[in-house]
This record gives C-alpha cells, sequence and structure tokens, in this order.
DNA sequence: ACCGAAGTGGTAGTGACTACCAGTGCGGTA
DNA sequence: TACCGCACTGGTAGTCACTACCACTTCGGT
C-alpha cells in the first residue's frame, strides 16, 4: 500500500527531526544559540549538515514549529459566533493552552511541558528567535481571523478581526513569558485569563 | 567648543545616514529587499560597504529605526495614571500617531509621511523586516511599562501592565498595517482609535 | 604647525543558507 | 527474486550578512 510506504518513511522522518531539535534544543540551552552552530547540531545528532536544512529550513525552525496554530485555528472555527470577538478568541486561546499543557496539574510536569518550558525560555531570550516567533503569531493572526466565519468581504469588518485577534495573541504571549519565567508552576490557562482580564477588563473572558 | 564639534560632526554623520536610507529604501523597493545586497546599497550611496555597518547595525536597521519608540514613552510618563491602564496607553499611542503624521491633513502626503509608508510596505511585506519590526515592538512594550509610573514591584502588577501594553501596541500595529494598506488616505489617529474600539469596547479610547 | 579623534576603506574570516551533483537504501512491481 | 524508482543523504562550491583587525585620511581644536 502507498498509504503504508509513505506512512512509515514519515515516522522515520518525524523520528529524525525530534532527534535533531532535542539535540538543538540541549546544546542551545548549554552555550547558548548563537555560539551553536548548524555544525555542531548536526555533530550532536550524527547527521550532516546538510541533513539539518532538509528538515528545517532554518536554524530558528529547530526551537520554533508551533503546531498549536492550526489547533486554535480549529477551535477558532468551531466557537459559537455569537459572541464578542475578544471574548471568541480568547476562550479558544484558553482551551488551546488547556489541551496543551496536558489538562492535569498540580504534580510535576510532563516531559511535554518541559521540552515547551526550554523552547521557550530559549524563544524569549534569544533576540533572532523571538522575532521570528512574534512574525509566526502574525501569520497565526491571519489564520485565526480566516477561521472567524468573516461574515462579509468587507475590509472594514476584516481591519476589526484583525485588530481584535492581534490584541488576543499579544495578550497569550504575555501569557506564555510569565508562565516561562515561572517555570510552568502557574497554571497556563488561568494566566491566559488573568491576561485576557488586564487587557480586556474582568468580565470579557468566562471562567467557564 | 567641544559642543559645536561634536554638533557638527552628528549632523554630517546624520546626514549620510540619511543618504544610506534613502537609497536603501529606494532600491528595496525596486528589487526586493532580499535581492538587494548591502554592497548594492553602498555603491548607490557612493561609500563603501565598511561604512554601511559603521551607521547601521544591522541591514533590517536600514529601513527600521523607529525614533517614535522615545516619544510614545514619554507621552505616556506625561498621562495622568488615574485611569485604566488600556485607555491611558491607547491615548498616548493616538496622541503620538498625531504628532508623527503632522497633524495636517487633508490634503497631499507630506514627504516625510511618504518615506514613513514606503518603510512601512517594506516591513509589512517582508518577512525578515515584520519579524526584527514586531520584535522592536516587544523592546517598546518594555519601555511603555516602565513609563506607567509602576506603582510597585509586586509581579503582578507588572504582568497585568505588561498585557495591557502588549494588547495595545498589537491593536496599534494592525491600524499601521491598515494605514499603509489605505496609502495613508484615512488619518492614521483615527484608524489606532478604531482597532482600538475593535480589541477592547467602543467605551474605551475617547475621542479627546 | 601639530595632535588626536572620528571616520573611512581593505582584507580575511565565520556562519547561515543554497544551488548542483552523486551515491544509497528501501518499498513496490514484473 | 531481480529490477526500477524515489526519497533521503552527503559533498562541494558559492553567495551574502556580518565581524574582527589593519592602516589611512581628514578635520576640528590647541
Amino acid at each position: 500500500m502507498t498509504e503504508q510506504h509513505s506512512t512509515l518513511r514519515a515516522q522515520r522522518r518525524a523520528e529524525t527531526q525530534r532527534l535533531l531539535q532535542t539535540h538543538a534544543i540541549r546544546l542551545f540551552t548549554e552555550r547558548g544559540y548563537d555560539a551553536t552552530t548548524v555544525n555542531d547540531v548536526a555533530g550532536a545528532a550524527g547527521v550532516s549538515p546538510m541533513t539539518v536544512y532538509r528538515h528545517f529550513p532554518t536554524k530558528e525552525d529547530l526551537v520554533l514549529i508551533d503546531q498549536y496554530g492550526q489547533l486554535i485555528a480549529e477551535q477558532i472555527a468551531a466557537s459559537p459566533a455569537a459572541q464578542p470577538l475578544v471574548r471568541r478568541i480568547g476562550g479558544a486561546l484558553i482551551e488551546s493552552a488547556r489541551t496543551l499543557t496536558g489538562g492535569r496539574h498540580g504534580g510535576d510536569l510532563t516531559p511535554n511541558e518541559q521540552f515547551l518550558l526550554a523552547r521557550l525560555r530559549l524563544m524569549i531570550s534569544t533576540p533572532a528567535l523571538r522575532a521570528k516567533h512574534l512574525d509566526n503569531h502574525y501569520a497565526l493572526q491571519q489564520a485565526i481571523v480566516a477561521a472567524l466565519d468573516d461574515d462579509g468581504a468587507e475590509p472594514d469588518t476584516a481591519f476589526l478581526a484583525q485588530a481584535a485577534a492581534s490584541a488576543c495573541l499579544a495578550a497569550m504571549h504575555t501569557a506564555l513569558v510569565r508562565w516561562a519565567e515561572d517555570d510552568g508552576r502557574t497554571e497556563l490557562p488561568d494566566l491566559i485569563a488573568k491576561a485576557f482580564a488586564a487587557a480586556f477588563g474582568d468580565d470579557i473572558v468566562g471562567t467557564d
């Protein structure tokens, strides 16, 4: 089956990517992002520098790669449209965060969360990564606007949606930074809710 | 006088910088940012590639350099503290935009606005520039938070201010993008006010 | 007339990234 | 089972942003 074929290929590919990413983030954390060359990462993972570029278009993508973008967009599309934009987007962001951090809390962090935290810390402290990450938010913003059924092609509606979406993402990002500074001790969804309350008023995001 | 001395030096330096920037933006607009090398810019301005780097730390800074950051921070610090964070920051941003676009409108764009528009268009369409510009917003956010008298070192207060500031800047950025797409036909302060209304509610920013 | 500091240019290098080319393993087919 | 094809890998050479480290000029102030 061509299905199985491509599945196997994809699996191996995913493994190599995870291997590269793990080594990269370890080295970046240890020695610093700028002080670590792509060659170093390749060497640590036991592959040639070429292979790194085959899997990740840029050095920055070794750290970034948010796959939650799609998750958030789906969450938005699935949410009821009959509510203020900010409330709608905020709810989706919080829900996505809950999914992302695993939903369970009170004990120690899961390896997944540790990994996420390490990446976040790098993203926050390294200018190049921070810049590209914020630019990714920009793309995510477009996805969110597209996911909001968009009542019309009327440019004004789109503009208002853009404004709301960008402000929401900014608030979420602030919560993410805080979460990283806190080493993940505070629950991420709560932090996002607090950030939204600070920016948009106490009543805008429900406690669900 | 040492004063006069350094003033003359600074003047000439500023002229060279403006020359370089003008040529750079013209070339970037004509051929595209990535397709234009720093050597090209240096050649067009009649200086050596080295000189470019003496005046601008990176190629991106040939386009970016927002000097309004300081203006906004001052505006914030001068605004009365007894009002909601978002309203306070929003007012300062709108006031800064009014200063920036010259205050006068209805006729044609000033050369200064043309220049600003050209840079904005580049910033929006070029990923590398967009990313760095958004990262500059991040620094600006810190400046804004610092300018808000900061009632206490209590981390929670700072977090709430960060959230509000980031959301405000995001809304402003959306307005800037819209302004550029509109070729500057709509008044920038009005666009910012509209963006704020969309994100934070109709009542949050006064019409002054 | 002279000194010193700022500005300029050159050279050689590093590191991210991109073609272009040649192997190599491994799944699916005859 | 032998063969074909294709994805994946590695190598080489090159571009370009950017960074030391160098010598030179120029020009304001003594």
